[in-house]
RNA sequence: GGGUCGUUAGCUCAGUAGGUAGAGCACCUGACUCUUAAUCAGGGGGUCACAGGUUCGAAGCCUGUACGACCCA
């Protein structure tokens, strides 16, 4: 009763903030006519000075409310089909017919009765032409009140210059919408990482490459998606807000429901839900979309994250390892254009079949010593110590070896390899090996020395799920305990009987890392998590 | 979480024996009918991240804080 009533309260203290804030725009209506200088500064203040000359200068310009933002503008072209059909004309020449083009002004190059610029768009750019006699001098000298960062709609006739530049010659403009802030600088370009992050609009209107970086990630989710749907895998959404977090081991954000008056978690993974539609007799589904995780940010972590899981039923690990070759390699050829890529200072080759071994073959390989699981604990104990691992006395065997191989083998993994059979004690969720009661059927991918993917012939005994969950839940990892809660429903859908099925996880961001050799998970992820901020 | 480095005009950057803060671009004014980092002439622009301290005097030295970058966990 006491939390109806008191949610009233809030609701009617959101009310009363609503109806200030209607006040407080109905107020800026009818200043519309101040100048853009006055309404930059409720904003902020102080204005700097080039920015105050600016909008002195715009004062006055402005005819009525409306003069600097329209609402539309009917284009025929853009600036990438324009070159693309007449680039080859001759020096001088001019193509029949007008064309209307819409774009933003990069560069202005006033000539007394002639004018140049520069306008861009998503596609491209291209050079405008103005000339006083082609254009009438009112629209000529109307130009020449337009600002870099201006965005205009024209109109004119395509031609080459003497100098051999396809240009528009602009017969008719409109300016669609203002900009009443200034560009950063046209040679330089931003090159402040926290102002490109922060300002990511800027990055892409300064920064032409950055486009590139993104445009192969958005062409790489849809080749996953192309590849998966033509092999039948249907794409399906599970809940972000789960009221346990599983399907891996990582700290969760937490959340609340108010009319549930409940917990909820952000998801850390949709492995238990997958599984569940497997359980329902989905046969192959696949969910590309954001995990979070409450950790430490680094060129390699984002809190929220994208991750490409699928199921298959009826398939195991080894075919796991067969696809993930056949995806990744589609996948790069449709996005990059090429199987070969220069990473963190790297050559990487996609070519060829991609090596395989397993977790405890790569530690002989990589260090000559014998990891294994008939040595005893206190063998492994020591060895680790000898080689200055950090390991904690709760560590079972398993972990000790995983210790191993994340230190002295993963870092060596630049060409794509799989590592399988990994211990059970690190896999709660992976069905034991048949030959080693010790190891799992779990692989991982490596390229560049990260991991990539993560996959196993899924655990489907739910006697077997329930003792990991119980092992996760006796741990003295908080991280652990949280994601190993075991979640009782999911055991209830195990008990109904899940086919024999091969899951994986892809890390989205990850392999767009690889593919457009961004040093940063920041650099591929459009708006990443920065700090706010104080006092702004 | 730890270490190193950074933060100076809107942008890119100079600026240390501690002595009134600079350039290029951008911005403003003017000239100029094929420029393209246009050119030429002129002008304005700074809480030197923030807060303390040392000093006659601090952008530069010391301490702390914020944000970021790189490396490590």
């Amino acid at each position: 009763m006491d939390d109806i009533k008191k949610q009233n309260e809030i609701s009617k203290d959101i009310s009363k903030d609503d109806d200030i804030e209607i006040e407080k725009s109905q107020l800026n209506i009818e200043n519309i006519e101040n100048s853009e200088a006055e309404y930059l500064l409720e904003l902020e203040t102080p204005i700097a000075e080039p920015l105050r000359m600016k909008l002195e200068k715009i004062k006055g310009k402005r005819k009525n409310g409306s003069d600097f933002y329209k609402a539309k503008f009917a284009t025929n072209a853009d600036s990438e089909t324009i070159h693309k059909n007449f680039n080859s004309i001759e020096a001088g020449e001019k193509v029949e017919g007008n064309y209307s083009i819409a774009g933003r002004i990069m560069a202005i190059r006033k000539h007394g009765k002639a004018t140049f610029a520069v306008l861009k768009d998503f596609s491209g750019q291209i050079q405008l032409y103005l000339n006083i006699k082609n254009s009438g001098e009112e629209k000529y000298n109307e130009f020449l009140d337009l600002d870099i960062g201006d965005i205009i709609g024209v109109n004119g006739v395509v031609f080459k210059t003497h100098t051999g530049e396809l240009s528009i010659n602009v017969l008719d403009f409109i300016l669609l919408s203002k900009s009443i802030r200034i560009l950063p600088e046209k040679w330089h370009g931003l090159k402040d990482k926290e102002i490109r992050y922060r300002q990511r609009y800027l990055d892409f209107i300064v920064n032409s490459e950055v486009k590139e970086t993104f445009i192969t990630r958005i062409k790489m989710i849809e080749a996953f998606r192309k590849f998966l749907t033509s092999r039948g895998f249907l794409e399906v959404e599970t809940p972000m807000l789960q009221p346990i977090p599983g399907g891996a081991t990582a700290k969760p954000f937490v959340t609340h429901h108010n009319a549930l008056n409940m917990e909820l978690y952000l998801r850390i993974a949709p492995e238990l839900y997958l599984k569940r539609l497997i359980i329902g007799g989905f046969e192959k589904v696949f969910e590309i979309n954001r995990n979070f995780r409450n950790e430490g940010i680094s060129y390699k972590h984002n809190p929220e994250f994208t991750m490409l899981e699928f199921y298959q039923a009826f398939v195991d690990y080894n075919d796991l390892m067969q696809l993930t070759e056949e995806l990744l390699k589609y996948v790069a050829l449709e996005a990059a254009g090429k199987l070969n890529f220069n990473y963190r200072g790297n050559e990487i080759d996609f070519n060829g079949s991609w090596d395989k071994m397993t977790m405890i073959d790569s530690i002989k390989n990589f260090t000559g010593l014998d990891v294994n699981f008939d040595k005893s604990i206190d063998e492994l104990r020591s060895m680790a110590k000898k080689n200055d691992l950090k390991i904690d006395d709760s560590f079972g065997k398993g972990k000790i070896i995983n210790e191993f191989f994340e230190v002295f083998v993963q870092p060596n993994l630049i060409k794509p390899t799989f590592i399988k059979d990994y211990p059970v004690e690190i896999s709660p969720l992976a069905r034991k090996s048949p030959v080693n009661n010790n190891l799992t059927e779990r692989f991982e991918l490596f390229i560049g020395g990260e991991e990539i993917a993560n996959a196993f012939s899924e655990l489907i005994d739910p006697r077997d799920q329930f003792e990991r969950f119980k092992y996760q839940v006796k741990s003295k990892d908080e991280e652990e305990r949280i994601s190993g809660k075991i979640d009782i429903d999911f055991l209830k859908a195990l008990e109904y009987g899940m086919p024999p099925t091969g899951g994986e996880g892809i890390g989205i961001d990850r392999f767009a890392m690889v593919i457009t050799n961004s040093s940063s998970i920041r650099d591929v992820i459009l708006f990443p998590l920065m700090k706010q901020e104080k006092d702004i």
